[in-house]
DNA sequence: TCAATAGTGTCTTTCAGACAGTATTTC
DNA sequence: GAAATACTGTCTGAAAGACACTATTGA
């Protein structure tokens, strides 16, 4: 290899700026006892750390020897707090400014990840579940994390209002009925059943597993998410989805 | 005030650990003779930068003494190279990880831009308009940003499917066809005229000017977006939007 | 048989798409 | 009047919403 290379041939200097906090954080998100419930953590109560003792979202700093990228990262971080992988992980974006920690100018990557419901006994020891309701409306939570929260609960609820997303909250195999209550739950709103079951059916992302007996009532046929399926893009929205 | 603040009552500890490179990278987008075209800077050339003399996206590291937070840092640096403020600007995300700069980990925060065309001659010295097409499949940028521009177009189209977004490539006053011309060229297909009208004049987001005379043709109704109009979302994706 | 839930059928509504037809300008 | 472009009207079709109806279970 004689031809120059990306690299510079003498060593790349690093240049001298002063560099931001770069962190994670994650909304980690399932649906228990009806309710939309995201994992919370307690801030540590170290006297030098800030919000000492507050709910806050789960994330930290980014480290550089062990996560090869950002995805990695908060792959990292939700295994170590919910012992499960996520269902569905993606950005919603990033905030970065000054004044969010006082500790220095600080810039955050933030994530939302859909998972069935972990038993709180199984989460890791600091973690547990709040419903959002009770989280974005009855809780004061560390740094800028209620505005992260809020940032992925709009995301997610405008993504559900045109995509499968919903299933990735279940495990399978699970019943239209059910997937159309966690629609319900998620929205806030009563959903048609017909045309909920037209749309789902339609779209073709769904295999049978055979009927699941429900409790004196007429049995249900199950569901699981085809093999190798990405996530469902619907050709309409719910409805008023803006 | 005596109770606790926020900050500890002790100088916070910054802590000690690693840093990642943090910068912004900024896709600006304006048409121009029927094309959407990106803007592109050159690397310098001096022999210790990355890349030098390579096309690339605007952009560069956050300075923290400097941006208040990520989307002034944006604004700025869309300032220095178009010398025009813009009419959309909105965040695509961010990527980060151990390769994408030779100096070391970086995590970017990826804009995406729309602005009228600028004339060339004022723009920045170093900077240029290349049509996307070209920039995609014939050209290769410095560092992920062929990936980061991909990333920003792929929001611009999508969101162009069910929003008034390319209204913000234009300067009023416009008239339907034009923008119609717009949607039709940021999407690359054919729109039907009719459909489109209906469409755009019921969103409501359009005030009238007073006719515009056109070229020995029949005159179009002038339209600007009405004062205090935030983007329109469409009840309906205009088609494939996927 | 009844209560409860699963699932279907039918009609309406809302918009996008196709496409033909009319209107207004300059030459 | 011709050419060019602006604009309108009518029909179709796809998919959501409302809502009544049938089906299948356990007690």
């Amino acid at each position: 290899m004689k031809k120059t290379s990306k690299r510079a041939n003498k060593e790349t200097v690093v240049p001298n700026i002063k560099r931001p906090f770069t962190t994670i954080d994650l909304a980690i998100f399932a649906v228990r006892d009806v309710k939309l419930n995201v994992l919370l953590v307690n801030r540590p109560k170290t006297a030098n750390d800030p919000f000492p003792g507050s709910p806050a979202l789960p994330g930290g700093f980014i480290d550089i020897d062990k996560d090869p990228d950002l995805l990695a990262c908060a792959n990292r971080k939700l295994l170590e707090k919910t012992k499960v992988e996520a269902n569905y992980l993606e950005q919603v974006g990033s905030v970065g400014n000054g004044t969010r920690d006082p500790r220095g100018w600080s810039a955050t990557h933030v994530y939302f990840a859909l998972i069935p419901c972990v038993d709180e006994q199984n989460l890791s020891k600091d973690a547990y579940w709040m419903p959002v309701d009770n989280a974005i409306n009855r809780t004061k939570l560390a740094f800028d994390h209620s505005k992260l929260l809020l940032l992925a609960l709009d995301r997610l609820r405008s993504k559900v209002e045109y995509t499968s997303l919903p299933a990735y909250l279940l495990t399978p195999p699970f019943t239209l009925p059910q997937l159309q209550q966690i629609y319900e739950v998620v929205l806030d709103r009563q959903l048609d059943k017909s045309s909920f079951r037209t749309r789902t059916l339609a779209a073709n992302y769904l295999a049978e597993t055979g009927l699941i007996r429900g409790d004196a009532t007429r049995p249900a046929m199950g569901y699981k998410i085809k093999q190798n399926t990405d996530l469902i893009f619907f050709p309409r929205p719910l409805s008023g989805a803006s």
